[in-house]
DNA sequence: TTTATTAAGGATAAATTTGTCCGATTTATC
DNA sequence: GATAAATCGGACAAATTTATCCTTAATAAA
């Protein structure tokens, strides 16, 4: 579905929600540990989202991440877009260049309203509610 | 979504599917020409189906392969598990190795409803609806 | 000013997926 | 029996994704 590289960014970023509040920063170091994932590649990766304006990173010594809007503003859809670009809520299932309602593809329209509601989910659903469960200790990063 | 060799896989067997109906045997070669795929690569997949007894093959001149069940008995479902397993199915949105509704990932009850629409279309949509579309020229297998 | 800590970023390596090549085998036809 | 057409299957190669290493730069505190 997601890359491992968009796993990674999507548990990073509900972390850096649940660990970050009040303006806390949280290093690299803590949220790889947190959710379990290779300390370099997770860098990389928030390299991105920092670079595509959703987190913010400071430098130096007690330096680290912080969301770039406040956790109920930033939804996962926008994650996503920003590591596996637009593939996710536009691709064709079946990998054609051209897929539209004109040429579709022989799954195009049992896909169609699928991928809508995915979509839908992905930009319904914001860091502050999935924050909230893991802090509630109802759901889990790793394992 | 799916794996490159899925679609191939999935294209190959609708296009099979509507042109080898009246049990002719369709090659390797027309279909990876049709679904616009690599030749020897195709064959790996159509081997992998093959194996797992939703193809049937067909060796020597004028040899090929075929359904092995009509293509209303076909479904989508059948050919996801054989190519890509069950990762589509059960997998977890993010990459958990255990995740389920008693120790969930954050994503776990957004996934599963949407999961399930995926599943049930995949199971309830079959290779002949799909070939018929083919058929009537208002759906492609390339491009 | 020195030291420790932290992110940035380039180069490289490992793993996986995708794709190719080629000889062996099977089968129909001449 | 020879030949051509077709799949099988193993080895290899290329491309992509995932992961690591190392140096540089920035910042806070001692």
């Amino acid at each position: 579905m997601f890359s491992k590289a968009c796993e990674y960014g999507i548990k990073a970023m509900i972390y850096i929600a649940q660990a970050g509040e009040g303006g806390r920063l949280v290093s690299l170091k803590e949220i790889a540990a947190e959710i379990q994932s290779p300390v370099a590649f997770t860098a990389k990766i928030l390299q991105l989202l920092s670079r595509e304006g959703i987190l913010l990173s400071t430098k130096g010594a007690f330096g680290g991440f912080q969301l770039a809007a406040a956790a109920d503003k930033i939804n996962l859809a926008e994650i996503v877009k920003a590591i596996d670009g637009d593939r996710v809520f536009n691709g064709c299932g079946l990998g054609l260049k051209e897929c539209n309602a004109l040429k579709p593809c022989p799954v195009h329209f049992k896909f169609a309203a699928f991928r809508e509601q995915l979509a839908d989910m992905l930009q319904t659903t914001n860091l502050h509610e999935l924050a909230a469960g893991l802090k509630k200790g109802v759901s889990f990063l790793y394992r």
